[in-house]
DNA sequence: TTGTAGGCGTTATCAC
DNA sequence: GTGATAACGCCTACAA
């Protein structure tokens, strides 16, 4: 199966003893083949190890069966596991997923739309970038390139997915006010991308509810090292009144909080309480193990998947843009307990 | 910029006042052409937006720039950090990655071939899978197609790069026994697959150095959910006598591990000491902080990216095939303390 | 039912 | 230096 020797339908037709046009039509039972030749050249394929060239029919049949996706870090777990399921159901489909990092900068972002239009990709989901590039996107699609949203503003004519985080924020913040929090003290790490924003509106929503004003000494948006997250979550101690509770928004906020915390000595849920929004190892496992607002990362990229095939798959005809929103589940655990658990020190 | 109105090589000539022949040599600034229509071209592409198709070049040029990558499991951080690292490296060089999840599966992993080859990938990096399916592999690396095996067996013809799983294991185990531990309970989420089997090894080379006898009641190698892992650690500590450690071999298993020992009150390191081999959040952050062996995800993956891009740009100067070694590093955190720490129970 | 030929967008090999 | 022209491998009218 040397590279010099790759078969081509060629030679298939050639073994058969038909033309290369019948031999196409029976490989792809399109148009009016006699059985006998079908299995003639079937067998013919086979015998010879034919595959048919992906980019020859590409350019004949103007469709890469390929989608681009954008995220801004593949290694991101909430992205794996979106990428996984996505990947999965596209492959269902006939379809390939190529896959790039943004970094988060608008740079690379331009430069990996530009390579997946130059290679043809028959879509794209583009996930939340800093340039929340909104009229690009949008005219992308309108130029036939089927664009899918993920967590990320688009306009008004385009389809796309969202994580409820704003609800997320919600029902976290919302859990701590019932306990009888009244300092809950935020950490995101940005307040630019569409995520960070909807979580922090959520978070402002709920203590609206109750009349409580914001207060912004007590919220830290911005990203920063896990070193970084653990001394700022001190410093959010050291004031006074200092918080009884944290929200963290992902991962890496959680990690450093917790990090500071422990450094410090202070222990949760006695001395502080810890929610955070998004759900991981450390959150379940944690001692204690952190509650915290999860949403099922299989079904986002199963959901982004299907939305992009059946844009794919309806051609022209273009439909309604649809919406999906995905909700979140509140998962209560250990580390959160009403204020003044415990005396202060 | 419309499907309809994509702009192609003819288009940028026609506006240059060129021919098309031309137009590619000022382009791609191949052959002799004056400097004057380097502009005029450069200028009317410009102005035209104009981007080359990559699928027609690929058509033409016998290369695709991508490379396919199969992993077991994309989500998994251990891969998710090399994919990323490849990834970028190859970017740098002009390639994109194409890559696949196996699931461990062979039949997967047959598809995913395929469907690369088709594709016409360039290049392949294969990732460890239950089916060490070396000779399939050779052969498609005579066959043209360079392949880079990653924590897998392959043909002595053949590069690749391997995580030195067996010496991580052997200094966590050896470290164990410094301290003193001799029942160490060991578990792993594979005894199949090339790492699982190496690990194992090295812990048995670690415990055959003492001249301390194999015992296979201390090991369990399976994969299992987390649940079962927990339970699995619980069913070991109920041995008579009783491991004084844990050796686990993956996330998932640490994970598990000390779920179970939490779950049943026992205090880590008084009641037992905890090791892992594959260093997470969960190892750093947990409480106490887990003595875990890591290595650089991001090096794994740009030499991985390297030895692909220096078989790739030799062409067919089939040079000796190059092997690496990573090394890793042993951690000592808080989880580990004599045996015997605190009287059983 | 089957064969022939044109073209998808490029690049490379020729003449001029 | 530049312009035709022939591939690359495939699919699909159109003709037979």
């Amino acid at each position: 199966m040397s590279d010099r020797s790759r078969k081509t339908i060629k030679d298939v037709a050639a073994a058969a003893g038909v033309s290369i046009g019948t031999a196409s039509r029976a490989l792809n039972r399109t148009g009016r083949v006699s059985e006998a030749t079908v299995i003639r050249v079937t067998k013919a394929a086979q015998k010879l190890g034919y595959q048919p060239d992906a980019i020859a029919q590409s350019l004949r049949l103007k469709s890469t069966k390929v989608v681009g996706m954008l995220v801004t870090d593949l290694s991101n777990p909430f992205f794996a596991g979106v990428i996984r399921a996505a990947e999965k159901r596209l492959q269902q489909a006939g379809y390939a997923l190529l896959v790039g990092n943004t970094d988060n900068e608008k740079a690379r972002e331009r430069f990996l739309i530009d390579l997946f239009q130059r290679r043809r990709v028959d879509g794209l989901i583009a996930g939340p970038c800093e340039s929340e590039d909104a009229e690009m996107l949008e005219e992308l699609d309108r130029g036939g390139l089927p664009v899918i949203g993920f967590d990320r503003d688009f306009g008004a004519g385009q389809s796309g997915l969202h994580v409820d985080h704003r609800r997320a924020a919600f029902e976290a913040t919302r859990h701590l006010l019932n306990l009888g929090h009244e300092r809950i003290a935020l950490l995101s790490s940005s307040s630019t991308l569409s995520p960070g924003r909807e979580r922090i509106a959520g978070y402002a929503a709920a203590l609206e509810e109750r009349g409580i004003a914001l207060n912004n000494a007590l919220i830290r948006a911005h990203k920063s090292s896990m070193e970084f997250v653990a001394s700022e979550a001190l410093s959010l101690m050291s004031l006074r009144p200092a918080p009884t509770a944290f929200l963290c928004l992902g991962t890496r906020m959680l990690a450093g909080t917790l990090q500071g915390l422990r450094q410090n000595g202070l222990s949760v849920p006695d001395d502080v309480s810890v929610l955070t929004v998004g759900d991981t190892d450390l959150a379940r496992l944690y001692a204690p193990s952190i509650s915290a607002v999860t949403w099922d990362l299989e079904s986002v990229g199963q959901m982004l998947a299907e939305l992009m095939l059946r844009r794919l798959e309806e051609g022209e005809s273009e439909s309604e843009p649809r919406r999906i929103m995905i909700p979140t589940q509140f998962i209560d655990r250990e580390s959160c307990a009403p204020p003044g658990h415990r005396p202060e020190t």
